[in-house]
DNA sequence: ATGAAAGCGCTAACAT
DNA sequence: ATGTTAGCGCTTTCAT
């Protein structure tokens, strides 16, 4: 008779070491675990005992691999460093760690290569949901997610062409109500300056195409490579004024970003040009500083935390098997912030 | 005879077919996707085609459960919004998953019983490492991880008393060095501004204690709550010009973060003063735009890059089995980066 | 309300 | 260089 081999254990304590202590099976500490509300009182006391003095930590590795529920949840961000998506990180995070969910956290950086690996990763840890926090670089990688069948909800864009649930605003609108209300307001001289970047480069078209509208044209621009930051911000108005664009004439400066408006509103003190005397400033994201700077920014405000808290909700909804019908697509809308700077 | 009952499958393909597929036996799949160099060329080929054939993702739950290798790192950060952290966040993630590993992210917030849970939760994935990017609340946490057995490096500190590794620098030291500095350059008069954050609160104690021990006390200071935002650092400075301490005397202001500094640069502006001359201001961080402030803002840098580089680096060591004996500790220093602003 | 048996998808340990 | 066998720690399914 052959001495079964063994193999090498972990050391860590066990459901079934758990199990043991409390004179109980297996599967009753996995039920006090996830359902106790199927345990009889004192069993349940004695497990839970069993489970203190054992200092039993519950691996979800093969919780997962048993019940095919990961409890994991992939956030995908383009960048860590952009502050605009803190609070819907933020937001996510929280609902979903309510729900017994974790975030495992990917970051899609720059290079679609570095995407497709990324992706690979991220399904191999087979999580039950996926939040795009704007959108994937290639076709390629969002019909690969649509092939996955992992529900998946994309933020802070309103795609055309959805992978699945849909929680955003439109970067157009935004675009066409600031070209609408800045010319109601009387501005007839503008400037854009933005960063290379996918949303900010359709806000900053359908601005630009909604002044033409108005019978604006040749307005100066200013495209800087990203991210966005204060420097960019004050070296592309030390730009338009190389340009000769800020002679003669009140011109609106629309940024896409609160970070370049500040770098504006600081280069245009720099110049002795006075806001909004002469140069009018426009930024986007209210961010923390924006009602604070000298003077108080206008801007654009999303409100990433609503869509975080809406984007996990949508998912938990989904999850707890509510599964609507029809397709989920949330439009939050955005609010134009009037302040000193124009 | 008893048919066996079969579990429901996710549908999903599995390493077994894909060795089917391909005429060979499962393990042999599983040499070819971690251990390419023990299978021969032609097997090699055969497997890679079966996989890309039937659109195999691994399933890295189950793996991790067979080999107690997880392939995870769990990265603990204080807060999302603080971006003093997000260098060193994404040094980690980038030189991480160059060696295969995958990034869980989980913020300790500000409660320590929300910290007792994300603990518990960052356990139950039997990470392979964990990286402290800032200390934890209680002393209850850092003794669970001691016992956890799980290798831990400790970041943006030089705690007296480290779970195991450690890379950062001192909050002592800092202070100690501004104000031996800042002497010797002149300074007599000083004020302090910080948020009630433990390690700012560090840097700033040892400033005053350097202060002191140059023989000068009585140094003003604002404390204001955390987070540090530039609408905090120019109520802060307004706060200091109401006390009186901003007439007659140059005065230098240090602050805690680069934010709060950029604050107190557009209230000494607002309020006419004039930086350096009747004002001088040191921040700390050397963030982005720190150096295209108005004037240039003198800060001390923290290479938070080099930092998570680091801290992933002895991590990826110690997992690859190259454990040293001695206890890792390494101080990464800081710099004095003066500018225009004092 | 609790338990026994089987299996989730993979890899370690030994063969060959 | 490849295969066989057992088992990682848990949960599902069915039985009592």
């Amino acid at each position: 008779m052959k001495e079964p081999r063994t193999r090498q254990s972990t050391g860590q304590v066990t459901l079934m070491q758990v199990a043991r202590h409390a004179g109980v099976a297996p599967i009753t500490v996995s039920r006090v675990l996830n359902n106790p509300g199927t345990v009889r009182e004192r069993t349940l006391l004695k497990v839970r005992q069993a489970i203190a003095e054992t200092g039993y930590v519950p691996n979800l590795l093969a919780g997962a691999l048993a019940s095919s529920r990961s409890r994991l949840v992939s956030v995908i961000l383009p960048m860590l460093t952009n502050p605009v998506f803190s609070d819907t990180f933020q937001a996510i995070t929280e609902t979903l760690s309510a729900a017994g969910y974790q975030v495992l956290l990917g970051v899609s950086g720059i290079h679609a290569e570095r995407e497709e690996q990324l992706l690979e990763a991220i399904l191999s840890r087979r999580p039950d949901g996926i939040i795009l926090t704007g959108t994937l670089h290639t076709e390629a990688s969002r019909e690969r997610l649509r092939a996955s069948n992992v529900p998946v909800v994309e933020t802070w864009d309103l795609a055309p062409d959805p992978i699945d649930m849909l929680v955003g605003f439109s970067h157009e609108d935004i675009g066409q109500a600031l070209a609408t209300r800045l010319y109601a307001k009387g501005y007839r001289h503008f400037a854009f300056i933005g960063v290379d970047d996918p949303r900010g480069s359709r806000r900053g078209q359908a601005f630009l195409a909604g002044l033409a509208a108005l019978g604006i044209s040749a307005v100066p621009q200013v495209i800087r490579p990203a991210p966005a930051s204060f420097g960019s911000g004050r070296l592309a108005l030390r730009s338009l004024q190389e340009q000769g664009a800020l002679r003669g004439v009140r011109r609106m400066v629309v940024c896409t970003s609160d970070t370049l408006a500040h770098g504006v509103l600081t280069e245009a003190a720099a110049l002795g040009l006075t806001v909004p005397g002469e140069l009018a400033v426009m930024g986007f994201g209210d961010m923390d500083f924006a009602a604070h700077t000298h003077p108080a920014l206008s801007t654009v405000r999303i409100d990433g935390a609503s869509m975080g808290r809406a984007a996990a909700q949508a998912l938990l909804e989904r999850l707890a098997g509510n599964s609507p019908e029809a397709p989920m697509r949330l439009d939050l809308g955005f609010t134009l912030i009037e302040r000193a700077s124009g």
